[in-house]
DNA sequence: CGGCATTTTGACAATCGTCAATCAGTGTGG
DNA sequence: CCACACTGATTGACGATTGTCAAAATGCCG
């Protein structure tokens, strides 16, 4: 499978062949983690970058009366942390939900790239400020989306990223997270989440089951989230 | 006045008297914009940066039936859009809130400094990736904090802002917004946020008048809010 | 003083959360 | 194969938070 960091990258950045070649080559030590495991802690100071490669992950807080909120789902082909070199210390968490697989990047490999190949470096911040579109559209959703919108939109920017790392098919891709860490992303509560979700389904908008979501009605599902993809920053090219 | 920007990138970064002055020389267009101007609209490709020099700015971004949401507040030494560069086009609006005063910096002039004093860009990325931390921490906030202690821990965050480039007293800062404008960054009704307000008010938390916010019980409030200034990034140096 | 934006208040409605019970699916051991 | 336990999904009843509408009060500025 063609990774999924160079598919995507590839989309809204100028990569050379030997940037690609030297992108994958960065990535040697590889690792099956479990469902529900923390790769960084808040507080953690990582001397690794975390790619996920497969599988489903986020970052999330934990407030003191122990509710959570996730504040981004990571997906194959997003990098966790690639921030912490500048910043100095987690301020927040990452974990897996589903099984994941997950490239460790030595920083000093980092360095060494942007050193050498400043192309790559380009890609990994045009990459991270496209996650950060990504955060200021869920504050969006959040504030000014009620809930069954929200959700209907988050479900149409999943589609979107997962299918531009090639993991979405006839507008559905698998969905392997359980309705509360659902709730924990959308900042509501599990029964209501249910509702929610009940309310889409009776709607034909979708179909969840097992761990797969389809989208049985893309159109009418977008124009239902107030959904625009320019906030994604996906528009340079096709996938090739 | 020191220049608010140096001095909050001195808190976080190692900033040589060269690079200082770097800085300070590459502030040269300096313009005064009056309350509730666009600086940039959302698809905008502005050729300069913009640094609040003086005012409240904020993102934005307004959805299809005319409700707003405020994704951050812009106060004096934030940087509004060094990622244009890279991302393409604006994907949401900046704009003033009181008159600010605004520096407008070329592009070129960020690149010259990207290629003679990494120092700096360093700095600059150290102060997008605390922005992308506030970020995320509003997000907490919308998401799992009702909106009596969401308000609070603005109030506190602001408060450490300001206090970072000089510009709180006593607890103390001018605060030249609406309860609109403040309601569109909680994500509340206008109504309900002036509620919110007066109960704070009458538990004693802060003061609000005129122009101006007093927090009256800085230590209560924070416990209230849940506010830790972690991911804030600010504790490496105090203010010299 | 008059005009206007902003703040404040009350009454009521809608959304969303909580609690508790039930149902469904899955895997385990006998 | 079935009994059992366990997690996750679903439903109902009710309560809390927040939104909406409309009016009144306040403050600011010419």
């Amino acid at each position: 499978m063609l990774n999924p960091l160079i598919r995507k990258l590839a989309r809204g950045a100028e990569l050379s062949a030997d940037d690609r070649r030297t992108v994958e080559e960065a990535i040697t030590d590889v690792r099956q983690i479990g469902p529900r495991q923390d790769l960084i802690r808040e507080g953690d100071r990582p001397d690794e970058v975390h790619l996920i490669l497969e599988g489903f992950a986020c970052r999330y807080k934990t407030l003191a009366d122990g509710q959570r909120q996730i504040m981004a789902f990571l997906v194959p082909g997003d990098i966790c942390d690639l921030h912490v070199a500048i910043l100095g210390a987690m301020d927040h968490g990452i974990g897996t939900l589903s099984a994941c697989t997950v490239a460790f990047i030595p920083q000093t490999t980092v360095a060494v790239l942007a050193e050498k190949h400043p192309a790559i470096i380009r890609a990994l911040w045009w990459n991270t400020l496209v996650d950060e579109g990504i955060l200021r559209e869920w504050l969006v959703s959040m504030g000014r989306r009620p809930a069954d919108k929200q959700m209907a939109h988050l479900f149409c920017e999943l589609l979107v990223r997962l299918e531009s790392v090639g993991l979405a098919k006839d507008n559905g891709f698998e969905f392997p997270l359980t309705q509360e860490e659902l709730a924990d992303a959308l900042g509501l509560s599990p029964v209501h989440t249910n509702r929610v979700l009940t309310q889409l389904r009776d709607d034909g908008l979708i179909r969840l089951s097992g761990k797969r979501l389809d989208i049985l009605d893309l159109d009418r599902l977008c124009t239902y989230a107030g959904f625009d993809p320019a906030y994604l920053h996906l528009t340079k090219r096709r996938a090739s």
